[in-house]
DNA sequence: GTAAGATACTCTCATGTGAGACTAAATTCA
DNA sequence: TGAATTTAGTCTCACATGAGAGTATCTTAC
């Protein structure tokens, strides 16, 4: 392959092109497994998806863990909340920052979720061997590190 | 490693989450490279770059490409147009979807972010080796294909 | 050739997002 | 301790997006 630096690009080679594209297409077509099904939006979902998986944590937390805007991450809370999918409790550390945690009901629905999140990424990589797709996660890890290397 | 795919969903290794995080981080990063330096939106840039790469082409075909709404794909024609970026043809073969290519303003506008774009992915990949790079868009290009397989 | 349907694009409208002001609480520093 | 600064979260506002209607053009089918 011959690249010259200076005067060619080649999108299908670009990362912020090609790897914005791909992850739409993915998050896209996944999200419709808990949208319509339990009505849940995408920031929402990741919401959850994190309380369930590190347990109790603040906005903030969440806001850097799912690299979310503090205001979606206010409403995203507010619906939840609402819908007694989540529950807040007072932070002795700070009144401020108030203690998120999946209530039994968002428990619920987490694990409904799993099975199905589990089998469609199976599927996704099914044209994978295994040695691949932990390369694979193991580039993306690398690249991920550089990237919040400037932050 | 163990996973129980009835219970447990390991965010860190869920491709439509983890890839959306650092793809965002990726074309924010990248887009600043653009955005204040030469004015361009986010789908200007992906319309110049598809129309430098693969030469006069529809507003259709762009969408396909470059996986943009037609209503944006639409604001972002018009601007360029307005900017003298681009250029409109009339299409012989239909007369509802003019022709669009690059004016020598927009080439040259091209022109000078290319080796931008470069040096800045050989700086986030400069923690792969090539055989590693050349793994992972391979990797990559197996996904996408999977994706489009279902549209 | 003409009617019915499909397609390319624009425009309008409803919605979600993020920047920044604002409030309350915590921290720092003197 | 008290004043100044920082921080967490909410709210407002401007803006970008995408769904769907509308228009012009092209295609299909008879």
């Amino acid at each position: 392959m011959t690249t010259d630096n200076q005067t060619t690009l080649d999108l299908k080679q670009f990362l912020p092109y090609s790897l914005t594209n791909i992850a739409m297409q993915m998050s896209e077509q996944f999200s419709e497994l808990y949208q319509q099904q339990f009505d849940l939006t995408v920031p929402q979902w990741r919401i959850i998806a994190n309380l369930a998986q590190y347990g109790e944590c603040t906005a903030k937390e969440l806001c850097d863990m799912a690299q979310m805007d503090k205001s979606t991450m206010s409403r995203a809370v507010k619906s939840l909340l609402t819908r007694n999918l989540i529950i807040a409790k007072e932070n002795p550390k700070d009144k401020r920052a108030s203690l998120l945690s999946l209530s039994v009901e968002g428990n619920r629905l987490h694990e409904q979720i799993v099975p199905l999140a589990n089998e469609w990424q199976a599927g996704l990589v099914s044209d994978l061997d295994s040695q691949e797709l932990k390369q694979f996660m193991n580039t993306l890890s690398k690249l991920s590190n550089h990237l919040n290397k400037n932050v």
